[in-house]
DNA sequence: AATACATGTTTCATTGAGTGAAACAAGGAG
DNA sequence: CTCCTTGTTTCACTCAATGAAACATGTATT
């Protein structure tokens, strides 16, 4: 119920009080913020009137806050900022087509996935949340599961995905699509975050799923992006 | 050049660091953020990297800093959150499609105004920015002198303005375009921000913009909002 | 090459801003 | 009316934030 860690730091503890927000909490209280932080009421009470001053939360008439119009703001700066996303979108866009299935470019954001980009190719499922939208990673899918493996300490199981490159999944967040995911790094080798091409499931086995990141990786490595590391071998 | 004011507060200090940003300096180097801000340039550093570490900022190649994505996540659970986007996008969609021009809404955020929403009717004008782009107010237009108006303390142009209830101007961003702006409040009073309507200079006499004022009036009013503050005839 | 300059990073002694327990206030529920 | 929950204010203590200075690195200028 209560998070184990009350971080030190001023600006650590605001920023966390932000990112306990998320599209399944998109308003919590005083008495919930305070919880999930693990900060004294008093404490979080202080922080989130800043917050609220510079607009970056909305206090809304029942108490409860909520995120505020700076974020939009700065959103939109981002998006017009970010290189990183409009060098992905013409791949993503190019795969998608394809393959004919839905295609994704997740990062790992604290403990939560964020969907970058996404082309739906011909479909027009309502299923998908949006760009900018966001999941718990402990939801599952293969995207969450790739970015634990590449962002969180060694385990065995995740060092077996590193190795093999990619994860597929079949009905792990909804029973009738499967995905397969798999890593995307910076041309320096540095991980960026992960690629999802998702459909029904009965129209792909796991010989086609791979098939697909076959195809994947061609689009992205013209793209100027790296597929897999150097194993290091000279 | 130089920021007067150094606001004390750690969190206060790092939510300016990111509100230095917008859609003309879209990004900002360590000395820059410390000159503007009045920051140390150690103080700025070790904020900016807490803001970076959430990824309220990203660090570019070049070392020159820029929003990040967490800010992408948050506005996306504010556009989902906030009811006054979604009552007011329909009323906006109708008085764009009844005055054939383009209508916005502001509101004030610090000295800057933010497009929370817009509708271009037929008009596909890349003039205009954005939806959650926001330019200073000092850069004027008609939404700037009523924002002004109405959150400044009173002067005599600006009581002046809440008497006639709207502002045009012409030419006065961009000489080929008019506007008129006017205030619109909740329904218990409160004022929320500024509607305005942009057009071809030519297409516009003052008359026209007038009557534009009085169907954009009815919608709103339909959708629930104040538009004339009641000035106690009772 | 050598020098000067601009920008980013680290260190460390000082202190004042942030902390949280407790008391207080304001509702709502039973 | 009383109990319980949630939000707000107060205040003495202390730890985390500060900024000057030294250092590092990189980029123009001569």
């Amino acid at each position: 119920m209560t998070d184990t860690k009350p971080p030190s730091g001023v600006l650590d503890r605001g920023l966390l009080l932000l990112s306990l927000f998320s599209m399944g909490r998109k308003r919590l209280q005083l008495r919930e913020l305070a919880e999930l932080s693990g900060l004294d009421k008093a404490t979080a009470l202080r922080l989130l009137k800043v917050l609220v001053q510079w607009g970056f939360l909305e206090k809304n008439g029942d108490g409860a806050y909520s995120p505020g119009p700076a974020n939009l703001r700065l959103s939109s700066i981002f998006k017009a900022t970010s290189n990183l996303m409009s060098r992905i979108e013409p791949p993503i866009a190019r795969i998608s087509a394809r393959v004919e299935q839905t295609t994704s470019f997740f990062i790992r954001s604290g403990n939560e996935r964020t969907c970058l980009a996404r082309d739906h190719a011909y479909q027009d499922f309502r299923y998908f949340i949006d760009v900018g939208g966001s999941v718990s990673l402990d939801e599952g899918g293969a995207a969450a599961q790739l970015l634990f493996a590449y962002t969180e300490p060694e385990t065995p199981t995740y060092a077996a995905t590193k190795a093999r490159g990619y994860y597929i999944s079949r009905g792990e967040r909804n029973k009738h699509f499967a995905s397969i995911a798999f890593p995307l790094f910076e041309s320096d080798g540095s991980f960026l975050g992960a690629i999802a091409i998702t459909g029904m499931a009965v129209d792909l086995d796991n010989e086609t799923l791979i098939s697909f990141r076959d195809v994947a990786h061609a689009e992205m490595a013209m793209a100027g992006f790296e597929v897999m590391l150097d194993t290091g071998d000279r």
